[in-house]
DNA sequence: ATTTGTGAACAGTTTCACAGCG
DNA sequence: CGCTGTGAAACTGTTCACAAAT
């Protein structure tokens, strides 16, 4: 199969999504385009990468549509690991938060460098100091970190999950993080949100 | 002043934070692509399309260029108004923070559809049922929301906010919120953002 | 000498238009 | 006959390479 380009994936994520909370059979190119504003065009171009064959004069067939997608993206795989840093307020949201469940992500640790916090706060999965950070990542072979310490901790944390051979990092805060490229990172802070935005 | 391309902007946005939390007088392109991970040519483009010319031999001078970034985006704009919607644990975790101080962006108002919690909770800026979307918005000129109800309600909340004309919309649900044209969308969902990063 | 700023070449995306399929 | 699937065209964004600037 051909590789899949950047723009592509980010859009096909969002597709897989719609059709999971989409009762319909079928749905053809122009709804998505109605539904989502990317073209019908680009639609059809997307799924067009996936090689599969799943649509013609009444649209696709949304099962089979959904499938190819999470196979071509891996979003299908085993259980994928992954763990907060930073306990403050934001961490304890998303560390209670029930959006994973029914993923294929899984939150399996918690760390603060604040040992008091991972002491005092409870959860299903365990919490451990900052310091356990490397041994935790690797025994447990975590895949991604969701990055939430406070700014001036955020640049080392980050330094520091990379070189533990993290996949990828949900930064939440609004620091560019600097890491080597193997580690990819996606910046989804409130502030970087809003300039965005705001530079439209 | 030419227009700036969609990347550009995204990239400009993260540079102007890079700039702010970086001690220095000057900086090179080289630098700033180990700090960010983006070419030299393509930061030097980037920097072209805002007609400055802040810098040869020695870099660029920061104040100047991140001033120029700041104009050509309008981030220096008056106090940008901004509402929460969804006071649930995420909801709250925002409400409390900090981020967005010393930043153009201001929260002003709180929704959450169950009243009790808007009258629970504390916070320096009211807090209203949402039923009171459209007047509140309205009379205070908020242009940005913050999305963190529970999926259920996100369509429709987004829907009321659009109408509502609001500018755009920071989605922290993981739903595929369909909206007009004029109300941009930016999607930072947990899920999202490890799908994402797992598509890689 | 070093680094920007930029036209020109290149690469990647999107749009267009239509043949082919159900 | 409507809709997909896809080459070819158009466009947008990136890289290259070097002249200009200090």
């Amino acid at each position: 199969m051909k590789a899949i380009p950047g723009p592509s994936k980010r859009r096909l994520v969002l597709l897989e999504r719609l059709l999971s909370g989409c009762g319909k059979k079928t749905i053809t190119s122009v709804e998505i385009e109605a539904l989502t504003g990317c073209s019908s065009a680009v639609i059809r171009k997307d799924i067009s990468l996936l090689d599969v064959c799943c649509g013609a004069s009444n649209g696709y067939k949304i099962a089979e549509l959904k499938a190819a997608i999470v196979k071509a993206l891996n979003l299908t795989q085993e259980r994928q690991k992954c763990c907060i840093v930073g306990l403050g307020k934001l961490g304890q949201a998303l560390l209670e938060s029930t959006e994973l469940e029914s993923s294929p992500f899984q939150i399996v640790a918690g760390f603060d460098s604040n040992v008091n916090r991972t002491e005092v706060l409870r959860s299903v999965f365990p919490l451990h100091p900052t310091t356990m950070l490397e041994s935790v990542i690797k025994t447990e072979h975590i895949k991604y970190a969701i990055l939430t310490v406070p700014q001036e901790e955020a640049q080392g944390t980050a330094q520091k999950l990379s070189s533990c051979g993290i996949k990828g990092i949900v930064n939440f805060t609004s620091c560019v993080l600097t890491v080597p490229k193997k580690t990819a990172v996606e910046n989804v802070s409130l502030l970087t949100s809003l300039e965005t935005l705001s530079a439209n």
